[in-house]
RNA sequence: CGGUGAGUAGCGCAGCCUGGUAGCGCACCUGCCUUGGGAGCAGGGGGUCGCUGGUUCGAUUCCAGUCUCACCGACCA
């Protein structure tokens, strides 16, 4: 019998499922592996890809709850174009500031444009010309669109894509208290949408980079393979980016008294822990100091103590640089007349400010470098031996920190995958394109500004890197591609594929959202393929259980398989869905 | 852009050192067989060996250049 009469849509064989049994050998993190191989995603170029029928449901699946909480939150969806127009980003500075990760290029009549990597030049163009009340406040609008970042090195699929979907939204208020209002929504709406999709994250504390702004939070899902490191405390709330993250504010200061300091010779010890052991002193009782360069070719010493590491975000923002680099050996010696392994700040050559980290603060008698090949001194003491330009917090966080907020808790620490960053931004952009509007004193004030953006293809590539075994992809069901799937064991057998259809049918009519597998394979390399694509419920027909008027209900995360008769199993399926989406909608 | 490695059939790879006929597994097509966890047998199609140039009677193989891709460091959703 045929099953590919009319009105079953849904049909595996006539879908479009390509799928890899092999592992392709670009693939490094899982959920690009699972991608490729669950023919969601192709490849079309470095960092640019395909969205197959599959992979693309998921997709539109993810949007659709990000698009219903943003709603909620009373935010309005628009759309801008991918192309944007040089003159805004001139305006706004980022022309010049955002550098290669702009692809720029220019039109017939040789005007420069860019594919836009985000939207803040383009909405706030928009706002700047069509309000000019404060009674058109508060507003948010936001958008699902395709970014471009030229990234120096896209890897890991949809992961770090150079084009990739976002959602982006930006909302506009008439003052600070306003603006933080907005935020607090957006952040509400956020911890809804991944909460929804059943995601394990934490929101922290992050760094604004290059958007800029006053403060932010990321939404990381807690991953192995994430690239970012983050930190959170044990007993509160407080969660931050490495980056970000603040060391404890107090330190014991030592008691020892302080010591005589004494130049030592320290033959081919260079690192902390070479010069520690020939010592015979702890990592904790030296000083390791290091060289650090802007764009702009200025110099700066860091200290650090010796078993602590430089956290060089932390240190370029206290400086209040663009870019920070280890300084060149070159450099180096023009500022310490010392090669790289004996550095100190006692006898620096050139005038450099010398920041210390707090820490070093509280020490005394300790060792650091002597400046000269081969030297160090023991018995240092900040403020009697060398001078500091300043103590800031500029070390590198660890676990089992104690919490800088908290009395009690110690940080532990994760890896995550950035999948939301929400944005104070105040006026940074209103103000350099003249966004501003009439108070209720006729007044012009400028419009204080939050953006919020969602990475949409690395979501559902983060909730694959969390969900899978070593059978392929187990989608949350929220954003899964479809429900369940209807499995035909034998598409020779008449009654299997009559009663397949059926349900097929019935599902269908429930609302549910179905892929009927009626390929005319061996029973194998179905199982195999409706594991692979993550499918979250399993309905089999086969010959011996429909014998007895019985088919088989398997759940794709548990393993657990229901013997259900023939015609409660449409509902009991729409049971089991509902039951899974409950409170997430 | 810097460092490392790789480009040979749709995918995964061998061959190259020591130049002469391009090969294996999977996938694909045909037939038989098979139908509860990627079966079996038989037959078949598919490659300007990344590109350009050089050496040579002859280059996938040697040389030079070039492009692309992946991995390791700075950016970011």
């Amino acid at each position: 019998m045929s099953c590919t009469g009319l009105g079953l849509f849904m049909l595996y064989s006539r879908y479009f499922i390509p799928t890899i049994k092999e592992n392709p050998s670009d693939a490094e993190v899982v959920s690009h592996q699972l991608m490729l191989r669950a023919g969601m995603i192709r490849k079309l170029a470095s960092g640019i890809y395909n969205y197959l029928p599959l992979g693309l449901r998921s997709i539109r699946k993810f949007e659709n709850i990000v698009r219903e909480e943003m709603n909620r939150a009373g935010a309005i969806e628009m759309l801008m174009p991918s192309v944007q127009p040089a003159e805004l980003w001139q305006e706004s500075g980022r022309w010049s500031f955002y550098g290669k990760e702009l692809l720029r290029f220019k039109d017939r009549k040789d005007a420069e444009f860019c594919m836009g990597p985000t939207h803040e030049e383009v909405i706030t163009d928009m706002v700047r010309r069509e309000i000019k009340s404060y009674r058109q406040m508060p507003l948010n609008f936001y958008q699902v669109q395709t970014k471009f970042r030229d990234e120096i090195r896209p890897r890991f699929g949809l992961m770090r894509g150079r084009e990739f979907i976002m959602k982006d939204a930006y909302s506009f208020d008439v003052d600070s208290l306003a603006a933080d209002l907005s935020y607090e929504k957006m952040f509400n709406a956020y911890m809804r949408i991944f909460e929804r999709c059943g995601l394990n994250f934490r929101a922290v504390e992050a760094d604004t980079g290059s958007i800029g702004g006053s403060s932010s939070h990321e939404f990381m899902v807690l991953a192995d393979s994430g690239e970012d490191a983050i930190v959170s405390c044990d007993a509160c709330r407080y969660a931050a980016n490495v980056e970000k993250a603040e060391s404890p504010l107090f330190t014991a200061h030592t008691t020892a008294a302080p010591l005589l300091l004494e130049k030592v010779s320290t033959p081919d010890k260079k690192t902390i822990a070479e010069v520690a052991e020939f010592l015979a002193v702890a990592p904790e009782a030296t000083i390791k100091s290091m060289v650090y360069a802007s764009d702009t070719g200025d110099l700066v010493m860091a200290l650090l103590r010796g078993d602590h590491e430089l956290n060089e975000l932390k240190l370029k923002n206290h400086l209040g640089w663009d870019e920070i680099v280890m300084a060149s050996e070159e450099q180096i010696f023009a500022c310490t007349g010392s090669p790289v392994g004996y550095l100190g700040p006692i006898g620096l050559t050139k005038d450099i400010p010398v920041i210390a980290d707090r820490v070093v603060q509280n020490m005394a008698n300790v060792v650091l470098g002597a400046n000269e090949k081969d030297q160090h001194y023991i018995n240092g003491v900040p403020g009697r031996d060398f001078a500091v330009t300043c103590f800031a917090d500029i070390r590198t966080v660890e676990a089992g920190d104690a919490c800088p907020r908290c009395a009690s808790g110690k940080l532990e620490m994760w890896r995550g995958i950035e999948v939301g960053h929400v944005f104070k931004l105040g006026i940074k952009y209103s103000k350099a394109l003249s966004a501003t509007y009439l108070d209720a004193q006729g007044k012009e004030q400028i419009i204080f500004m939050g953006c919020y953006g969602i990475g949409i293809g690395r979501t559902v590539a983060a909730a694959i890197e969390q969900n899978h075994d070593e059978n392929g992809i187990i989608f949350p069901l929220p954003i899964a591609p479809f429900h369940c799937s209807v499995v035909a064991v034998n598409t020779k057998d008449a009654a299997v594929m009559a009663a397949s259809e059926e349900i097929y049918r019935t599902l269908e009519g429930l609302g549910v959202e179905v892929l009927f597998d009626d390929r005319d394979e061996r029973p194998g390399i179905k199982f195999k393929d409706n594991d692979l694509i993550g499918i979250p419920l399993r309905i089999v027909v086969g010959s011996k259980g429909l014998a007895e008027g019985k088919v088989e209900v398997k759940i794709r995360a548990t393993g657990e398989m229901l013997l259900v008769p023939l015609e409660e199993v449409a509902a009991t399926v729409r049971q089991l869905i509902d039951t899974a989406l409950a409170g997430k909608e």
